[in-house]
DNA sequence: CAGCCCAGGTTCGGTCATTGAACCTCTGGC
DNA sequence: GCCAGAGGTTCAATGACCGAACCTGGGCTG
């Protein structure tokens, strides 16, 4: 945790935000959980992350009301974005959206978000995470997200080969279940 | 560093924002350069981080290109946010705006955002850091910010009292040195 | 129903980051 | 010459993270 004891030293609502949201790994989780990826061992796979830490982050996020958990089998449980959790996607994005446009370098996996549900035909989402079609702020599950094509993208890495990876590349609309 | 040796496995641009962005502390940082605090000590006296943590910090914002170090008296340096640190304003605004609204609890140092420069007369910024009465996306630069007012804060923390924390209490535009 | 597999963990040593305290260095003022 | 303040670095101790190995409980297969 971030600050840890520190935290009631610092007076500052983003301070409180990263005590929840500001550990490793925790962003990367929940921008897969807006993709759609619900399960533990997908989100091992995709992120590539220690067992025990994706179990610490699960649980944190499910204290704090940010995801909630629950059983789609018998012995079985899937993580899903409450509202709470919802109401980070303009954070989220915009971190992205900033990553994508200052930090290009050697590193493909970028990707478009469009306002699929626009009611002025929809556009690739501007900052704030703000629709340039119709002005307003769309919630993600009004969103498609795509790879982009390999001509605009200039990532020379290999690409990843786990099923959420394969299935991110083809259009997708958000919170819809992956894979 | 968040990823650490992983970086290049993770196909995403949220992945490569964290790699500089994500480390403990990195954040609360660029939110007092916002506010328009400039030096070393006046940062390690507004955020109580150890001295070593927060060279390393400025020093890995420099080498990002977030942060520019420049000498404002001979053997005293002053760091201020380049070209792409002021972009990441949209995703610091929208992560306190979720600390604000979903963390509230036993912390208080709430504060407002208000659009100064506006056409249409201003208003506090909404989500994805909008403002409501134009419609636009304002730059830091035309923001004010202040704190909460007593009764609308519920914090019962004692408050800060370092030259920093007490000029926030005042209205304050954003990128004008502070203290 | 024995045996196996899979999802979703926990436990454990080794390594790396963070912490707070102490020390260093340069500049300017008296 | 001496001191103070800014902006560091160094160091031992603590805590977080890592990867590998182990555990558990339900379903399937034969």
């Amino acid at each position: 945790m971030p600050l840890g004891k520190d935290y009631d030293r610092q007076d500052c609502a983003l301070a409180r935000a990263l005590e929840v949201v500001g550990e490793r790994w925790t962003l990367l989780v929940l921008r897969d959980c807006f993709f759609g990826v619900r399960r533990f061992a997908d989100l091992r796979a995709h992120l590539d992350i220690p067992r025990a830490v994706l179990s610490d982050r699960l649980a944190t996020l499910v204290d704090a009301g940010i995801l909630e958990r629950r059983p789609y089998a018998p012995g079985r449980d899937e993580y899903v974005l409450t509202e709470d959790g919802l109401d980070l996607w303009p954070a989220l994005f915009s971190l992205a959206r900033w990553g994508d446009r200052h930090r290009v370098g050697p590193g493909g996996g970028r990707r478009r978000f469009r306002h699929a549900d626009c009611p002025a035909g929809g556009a690739d989402l501007a900052a704030g995470g703000v629709c340039p079609a119709c002005g307003t702020l769309p919630p993600p599950a009004a969103l498609e997200t795509r790879a982009l094509d390999p001509d605009e993208d200039d990532g020379t890495r290999p690409e990843r080969d786990d099923a959420v990876s394969r299935a991110l590349r083809r259009p997708h609309r958000l919170l819809t279940p992956l894979p």
